[in-house]
DNA sequence: CTTTATATTGACCGATTGGTCGGGCGCCGC
DNA sequence: GCGGCGCCCGACCAATCGGTCAATATAAAG
């Protein structure tokens, strides 16, 4: 359909994948049919049955590179320098971009991670998680340790409401735009450097911060 | 099918509405088949369209029922009573407590609000969020108002934070249940807990907490 | 009993689905 | 020239899809 005949190596494997890629990001594995993928990626139906034995293959390929290329470009997020505090400012920075900078892949993945009725791969879409989430909580046990943070919370809670408040601002920042109140839908590192603010410092003005025990 | 003729009002249309929300909410809309929902009903396929037009107007009412019973459901858990601290902390575990009883309503909604393919129901699905996130955020700016909490933090970014960890402990609580460093994800009353104590008193040792602004 | 309106159904429709098949095209070794 | 071989395609398949329709069961109203 009038693309350039790019003769690189595999690149009919590669235009199939990136086709696909595109159309699993957007609809549900049933919504995307073999037609579709074929129109999309400018060749036959029947052609891409020539390196993908079904439709289930060829999703857990794209899923299985999805996965690889996500999980590459969160952990480049986490390696940082400097204080623990430096460190977790960076983490949030980067890893919220690093999910704006491609949505695709982290809708592809996230939605194999939610749907309960066909697990095609799910322990297989989590590895990306595994990763980051050690990785913070290491940051974390080692500010502690350093005596940098509190030693009396729980690091993987913590990790879990960085990560979840990086997803969430993902997920919704379309919804969050419509709200008068919300000024960062459209600033995430601004959001981010919030976040870590009132996570650092808490939300009780210091005077008062020991009579909350009540 | 050998089922008790149950002589309600709008009986068949409550079938159809309950086998359908069963499978909308496992499945995506695409992967769910008329047939399915008959059977799954215990009718015909053609029976349906006795009660509703065509798929599309049956996902929607399917959507528009499981919105409202959320929209009240969470909406219960805003209200309470004494101070700001109090009510945010029976909010956080009342909010996650509702997410977790109806999990079927949470993901047939959220769903659609992840779904770009195809908002069928966007803007409808949302209406949930308004209600709750402006709640929160009122009940935040007068905790400032009062002098109980900070005031220069982002309300708006707080309950951002707040609805977000519980959104992302319901969303992968399975995930987090493998990580022995996880102890919470079966307890979300102690992670809320966890969380909003976080929150409140921050990360940081009280004594160095000015030494942080460097 | 008859009329009337609502429920409910099996059979059927055209369209689309995932998948198959036989063959054509171009390129490389012989 | 020519025989393979990877690449690619139009045509086709059975199955299923959403949806229609005529016919029946049911039950209340007259």
């Amino acid at each position: 359909m009038g693309e350039l005949p790019l003769t690189l190596e595999g690149e009919g494997r590669q235009r199939i994948l990136a086709a696909a890629e595109k159309l699993f990001s957007d609809k549900a594995f049933d919504a995307v049919s073999m037609n579709a993928i074929a129109l999309q990626a400018g060749i036959s139906k029947a052609n891409i049955y020539h390196y993908f034995p079904n439709k289930d293959a060829l999703y857990l390929a794209v899923l299985r590179a999805a996965s690889r290329n996500l999980r590459k470009l969160l952990n480049d997020a986490v390696d940082a320098h400097g204080t623990v505090v430096d460190v977790l400012r960076h983490f949030a920075r980067c890893h919220l971009q690093a999910l704006l900078d491609r949505p695709e892949l982290v809708r592809l993945v996230w939605r194999e991670i939610l749907e309960k009725g066909a697990p095609r791969a799910q322990e297989f879409a989590e590895q990306g998680f595994a990763d980051v989430f050690s990785a913070l909580v290491a940051v974390l046990e080692s500010g502690q340790v350093r005596g940098e943070l509190r030693a009396d919370f729980n690091p993987a809670l913590v990790a879990t409401l960085m990560l979840g408040a990086n997803v969430f601002f993902f997920q919704s920042r379309d919804i969050l735009r419509h709200y008068p109140a919300v000024g960062f839908a459209d600033d995430p590192a601004g959001y981010d450097a919030g976040i870590v603010e009132i996570l650092l410092r808490g939300l009780i003005p210091e005077s008062s911060a020991d009579t909350v025990r009540a």
